[in-house]
DNA sequence: GAAGATATGTCAGGACTGTTGACATAAATC
DNA sequence: GATTTATGTCAACAGTCCTGACATATCTTC
């Protein structure tokens, strides 16, 4: 109906479960708004290179993962090889992706982004982040640990898993 | 650059850009470990019926705005209108919407889901209700109106006000 | 070292979803 | 009556994902 804390219309008791319950219901159009807003900033920016949003996935993860196996990428993105084979084929022929040859293991192809790969992704996370840092100073500061502490409830364990060692960071730092 | 209130990262001071930019790169990922986490619980109830994502998308708001104009659908799906007729006449086809002549302006086609289509609908409502309120029940209840503010503020202006009857309504409600 | 497993690449074909451009019809409005 | 509006439709193209099959190079294991 309204707020995530309103109601009480009854008697005294079971409040959260009703509060919950439309609570999430108003939250299945929060996700398919703010996310399609969010995509959006950085689909114009890819519309002027010719790239998709499989493009900017993958880029995005190996910039941020340099070196990363085409394996490993695969296990983030949640696609089948041929999917990511023909994004890859494009950001390697567009020279903003480059193979190496693993170090250890040779039959790896270990990912890494060329500086004119690094400029797209720098300018495609600076619009993101510029969006977000907005919303966040629009917001009440108070709003940003509730924020991060329900998308990551929303994901699989295992999703959840690959932010950890941001959040275990806390507490395990003072043993340095 | 960058965000509105930002860097200088000089002296003393500014201590909350760093913060939120930090934050916001953060964010980057959780929106999109949560949103694909969140719609894969739709997912696999569509390939039961054989519907893709639009389906779900154009049978929701056809649902939750039942008599819904083919315009106002475009409007609120942001998308062309020969990309809603297929997925239109996929629902219409399997019995899934059906279509009234409007009442004031006989041009108007109203849409409104069967039986059927409640049905499904319901289903996957229901899916993603219950990942929504595992999430929510698994974080600090404290979290859910940081939550929701910042998934408001992430929104454009014109995205957000489709929510802002339910925020007037606690102000405006006492007025009653 | 031969056999099997693994990492990666590629060809082929199909499905869904979005786009542009062009045209058509019926009903409202001026 | 002329124009605008709401809707529908045909055609073609692009992006992204999938399944299935096969190929190569490089580990790993017996």
């Amino acid at each position: 109906m309204d707020g995530p804390l309103s109601d009480l219309p009854t008697t005294h008791d079971t409040p959260k479960p009703i509060a919950l319950d439309s609570a999430a219901l108003e939250a299945i159009e929060l996700m398919f708004f703010a996310y399609r807003d969010f995509t959006d900033v950085a689909d114009r920016i890819l519309e002027d290179h010719d790239l998709g949003r499989a493009h900017h996935r993958a880029l995005y993860f190996i910039g941020t993962n340099g070196g990363i196996t085409v394996g490993h990428l695969l296990e983030i993105l949640n696609i089948t090889k041929q999917s990511l084979a023909r994004v890859l084929r494009r950001l390697i022929d567009g020279g903003l992706v480059q193979q190496k040859v693993g170090n250890n293991d040779r039959r790896q192809r270990l990912l890494l982004v060329s500086p004119q790969g690094q400029a797209l992704l720098d300018e495609l996370i600076s619009a993101q982040r510029a969006l977000l840092v907005r919303a966040f100073n629009s917001a009440d500061p108070a709003s940003l640990p509730g924020f991060r502490q329900v998308m990551l409830s929303i994901m699989t364990e295992e999703d959840r898993q690959r932010f950890e060692p941001l959040v275990s960071d806390a507490s395990a730092d003072r043993a340095a």
